[in-house]
RNA sequence: GCCGAAGUGGUGGAAUUGGUAGACACGCUGGAUUCAAAAUCCAGUUCUUUCGAGAGUGCGGGUUCGAUUCCCGCCUUCGGUACCA
């Protein structure tokens, strides 16, 4: 009988729904461990072969950890909440909710074909009012709350009140955007709508207007992980920036710890420096320079406060505040043109300029804090409003940026370092000592950089400070379909947040999605909903990120309806002992739940102060885009394609590459993919309109159903360009789980996928290999059935037998706690071949070594279980154990070398001493003709690994 | 440019407290079985070779009895980031 996967798959699917194998409760008996998977976005084009490869490793390390005498928590849910449904539901009518929904059945159906051991019960999806409730919930957390750079903490904004009340902001220790000062009188006459205005700049979740991504094809604005290259990560289209009344997130006032604590997680060292480089932690000092004929400052940023001698010139941000105030008459109309210019581009515009040097002069001047030397102040759009001060020293000698700016508009440039000992030297480079620099002429940089900070703070001018490159999250989306904030505004515009008692703030039912013409969500047409009798809701929306920052807490108490999640399950529970997903969310969903969990730590909600202990990247699994050649002009009115090799050589400006469905095409992905006759039709039913193109290939040509050959060739090949990229619905290159379970099985599609190699590594898709684990898994069947009848038998296993065993059980432990899964499969290939030679049918044998595959194999493994007579799940039974005593032998096998090189092998009998195996090796036949009496120089023996003769003139 | 990861047969990959390079698999070649094919099984498969051996883990050096593994200098590919003061 042959292993019938379809049949065996369906009735183990169906033993363990009956039996609850999976479901999971708060069993505090047992050690507790929570593995996680990035859950995934619902998208139409379903799962492909790329999504399942973290979600098998981490399947089988749960299942590992399971059969290893823990409590294991591994869930699973949705991203549901997002901008494709939307905007599917703009262009179809269709509900988000109904395409959602189809699309997670979809997605359910996918995942249990491929035999995951989650705990369904404990299913989270972002969109269903029950789970966004405490997502809103933690909303108005974080805008109750400040962050206190004394306590180092989140704090109740009413202490903050309080304090105001009574001392106003003079021993205030709130992280902010400004530095505010009053006394507690003042703050005691203010307005409400003042005081609102006041305390937006310390709560963690706060509104203000600000420079933002917006995107105008998309409607809504967003945060800055989403724009990659000024272009929206979702859909590619054009950013600007643009100012906004916007809801932030303060994750900036966590920039140090969320640095510092990167330090006590297993993550990835890529991972880690990504995150480190996102922050972009910097030190160096703040200098106020003040202005000629006025009281205002202007506060720079700088990292070399030693060339402060060499500060020639400011230049400010052509956004920065001051930059009215100071511009002079005379240079009115130069700056605002400048400004204009600068405003009016977008992000992509401004990479382009990137090495065009532009400003205004603003005809002000500021004083040197140390010469008194009057200093030209300019405008530039090199100084970014958002990093530092928005302000600079301009420091020609010693900046690149700033010495091409100052040679551009001819201003002067003092060099403050002899650097004629380096004559290899660049500009900025931290070699030689001071000159120019009075008080500081002589020094090294490290030393001149203490001192300059000294005297500045001395004059009372500026002190160290450090700065960050992370920025506030932009919270705000102008959609429908994300979750709604719990805030209402009262008559005088005073945000209040929704109590916990009116929660959720639902979605009201919407028919038109498209935002409306002022760039507002489409929820602002419903006046339903927005009026209530407290005031007005906010119409914005949340983005993608707020639910999936905190639903790895929910699947601990999933069904929790008075908490989010209960004390005792998140004191159980903890934290994720092990995350597994892609790289693309380094910066975005990582960071956010980090900064979420730091702030529910802080109020006491959860234990730890990391939510992911230890994280793995899986790679990706690309997909091969085939596309072939559409010559750009028509010939006589006639499309052409030209094959690969042929339009290549005539210069592919002069075409167009059209991807095609990889279906159509033949050995795909290799040098010589083609589409044949057969291939032509088909992309002619699926594009009729090239219906009448010509196909040129190497062969002859092809049109309207004739093939004419150039000589005898009687098929057509045209050759196809492929290449290696993303698995996309767009480039018709999607391959689907489903199809190849339904060929092979479950089973073997997970063992193929993590026999494609390590885990952590990207590749592309392919077939090759997946004959071969087929293979093993109907041999490791044949150990157990043949021809229709169980061979396993109560007999003795022979010593070679266990020796194989427990050698397996040895690698394959090592290997999956090294997350070497695709080591494991080749040691049960290994065993298998071993062990069929051997003739293994015992017990003994083949039982530990079903149990040692079924984390890999959970369909076969627990079936084979069931035959055999065993109640339960396999998957609840112990996993194998290594015994070191079946591993003893009565014979070693030393490889002999001579000068490293490997000439003969000799077996002995262990526990030898040093001299008696140099001896034996000596005496090999092999070895007779390597050494003489006399050339041999040095003898190596290492027990137990081998023996190495140094001979001389070898 | 800067930061990070990686370069091993025709292919995916294995081997690192320095100790037999190429496990396991795909592909290919030959054989068995078959009327034939599929499937299955067996053997071979890094390259060169005067069949003694020699070379060989991106390139060039170094340390060592011995280097895929450690050190120095390059090259290439992939990922992140980019006027960050």
């Amino acid at each position: 009988m042959q292993y019938n996967h379809k049949e065996a798959e369906e009735q183990v699917k169906a033993f363990w729904k009956a039996n609850d194998v999976y479901k999971t409760t708060l069993d505090t008996s047992k050690p507790k461990y929570y593995v996680l998977d990035m859950f995934p976005y619902p998208s139409g084009a379903g799962l492909h072969v790329g999504h399942p490869l973290g979600y098998i490793a981490s399947d089988i390390y749960s299942r590992y950890k399971r059969q290893n005498g823990f409590n294991v928590l591994h869930p699973m849910g949705y991203d549901a909440f997002g901008l494709p449904a939307e905007q599917y539901a703009i262009q179809t009518g269709v509900h988000p909710a109904d395409s959602t929904a189809t699309n997670i059945k979809q997605y359910r159906k996918q995942l249990d074909n491929i035999g995951f051991d989650y705990d369904w019960d404990r299913e989270v999806q972002t969109c269903d009012p029950k789970y966004y409730k405490w997502t809103q919930w933690i909303f108005t957390q974080l805008f109750d709350h400040y962050y206190c750079t004394k306590a180092h903490k989140a704090t109740p904004i009413a202490e903050l009140v309080e304090l105001f009340k009574t001392e106003g902001s003079h021993n205030v220790t709130a992280y902010g955007a400004e530095e505010l000062i009053f006394e507690n009188d003042e703050w005691n006459a203010m307005t409400a709508v003042e005081q609102s205005d006041i305390l937006m700049n310390y709560r963690l979740a706060y509104r203000k207007e600000s420079f933002v991504n917006w995107c105008e094809e998309l409607g809504t604005v967003l945060a800055n992980d989403e724009v990659k290259d000024g272009l929206s990560e979702r859909g590619g289209y054009p950013v600007i920036k643009r100012p906004m009344l916007q809801w932030s997130l303060r994750v900036t006032a966590y920039a140090e710890r969320l640095l510092e604590d990167l330090k006590s997680l297993e993550w990835s060292e890529s991972l880690k420096a990504i995150q480190r480089n996102w922050i972009g932690k910097s030190s160096g000092a703040q200098i106020f320079f003040s202005i000629a004929e006025s009281t205002d400052q202007i506060e720079v940023f700088t990292t070399r406060p030693d060339t402060i001698f060499g500060a020639t010139y400011l230049v400010l941000a052509p956004e920065h505040d001051l930059v009215d105030k100071l511009t002079t008459e005379a240079q009115q109309a130069d700056v605002e043109a400048y400004v204009a210019m600068a405003g009016a581009k977008s992000d992509i515009d401004r990479m382009a300029d990137e090495k065009t040097v532009s400003g205004a002069f603003t005809g002000a001047y500021a004083q040197h804090p140390f010469t008194d030397e009057p200093i030209p102040i300019w405008i530039s759009e090199y100084v970014l409003k958002d990093y530092g001060t928005g302000a600079i020293m301009a420091v020609p000698a010693e900046d690149q940026r700033d010495n091409r700016f100052a040679l551009h508009f001819d201003l002067p440039i003092v060099e403050v370092l002899d650097k004629s000992k380096y004559p290899d030297a660049k500009i900025g480079d931290k070699v030689g000592t001071m000159i120019n620099s009075d008080f500081l002429n002589g020094m090294k940089i490290k030393d001149a950089i203490k001192a300059a900070i000294k005297q500045i703070y001395d004059k009372g001018i500026g002190s160290t400070k450090r700065n960050y490159k992370l920025r506030d999250a932009n919270y705000s989306r102008q959609r429908y379909w994300g979750e709604p904030f719990p805030i209402v505004y009262t008559d005088e515009g005073i945000p209040q947040t929704v109590p916990l008692s009116d929660l959720p703030v639902t979605l009201p039912p919407l028919e038109d999605f498209k935002p409306t013409a002022e760039g507002k969500s489409p929820l602002a047409r419903i006046e339903g909903w927005l009026h209530t009798d407290h005031g007005s809701r906010e119409t914005d929306t949340m983005p993608g990120f707020a639910g999936s920052s905190w639903y790895f807490l929910r699947y601990m108490d999933s069904e929790n309806d008075a908490e989010f999640v209960s004390t005792e399950a998140v004191n159980y529970w903890q934290d994720v002992d092990l995350y597994i997903g892609g790289t693309e969310h380094a910066v975005g969903h990582l960071m956010y739940s980090r900064f979420w969990h730091k702030v529910l730590f802080d109020l006491g909600y959860v234990p730890t102060n990391e939510p992911f202990k230890k994280l793995i990247n899986q790679g990706m699994i690309q997909g091969v885009i085939e596309s072939i050649y559409l010559q750009k002009e028509k010939e006589n009115g006639v499309n052409k394609f030209l094959c690969a090799g042929l339009a290549e050589a005539k210069g592919v400006e002069h075409y167009t590459a059209i991807p095609i469905h990889i279906d159509f095409v033949t050995d795909y992905g290799s040098q010589h993919s083609h589409i044949n006759l057969d291939g032509i039709k088909k992309f002619l039913d699926w594009r009729p309109e090239y219906n009448n193109a010509i196909f040129e290939c190497s062969k002859g040509t092809y049109q309207n159903g004739t093939f004419t050959p150039k000589s005898e060739a009687s098929d057509s090949q045209l050759i196809t360009h492929s290449e290696v990229g993303k698995m996309s619905k767009s480039k018709y290159n999607v391959i689907n789980p489903d199809e190849i379970i339904a060929q092979y099985g479950a089973d073997c599609f997970r063992m193929y996928e993590m026999f494609l190699g390590p885990i952590e590594q990207s590749k592309p898709w392919d077939m090759n290999g997946i004959e071969g684990v087929s293979k093993f898994i109907k041999k490791f069947w044949s150990l157990f059935y043949v021809d229709n009848a169980l061979v396993i038998n109560d007999s003795p296993a022979t010593k070679e037998q266990m020796a194989i065993l427990h050698k397996t059980i040895k690698k394959v432990r090592k290997d999956i706690e090294g997350f070497s899964f695709n080591t494991c499969i080749s040691a049960f290939m290994v065993a298998v071949n071993e062990l069929k030679k051997a003739s293994a049918v015992s017990k003994d044998v083949l039982v530990p070594l079903l149990q040692l595959l079924a984390p890999f194999a959970p369909f076969l493994s627990d079936h084979l279980w069931q035959q055999l007579g065993y109640n339960g799940s396999i998957h609840h039974s112990q996993y194998p154990i290594f015994d070191e005593q079946y591993l003893v032998t009565d014979s070693v096998v030393y490889p002999v070398c001579v000068n490293g090189k490997k000439r003969a092998d000799l077996t002995t009998s262990p526990g030898q001493d040093n001299a008696t195996l140099e001896q034996l090796a000596r005496e090999l036949e092999p070895m007779q003709k390597w050494l003489t009496e006399s050339n041999v120089v040095k003898t190596i023996v290492v027990p137990n690994r081998m023996i190495n003769f140094v001979v001389k003139g070898g």
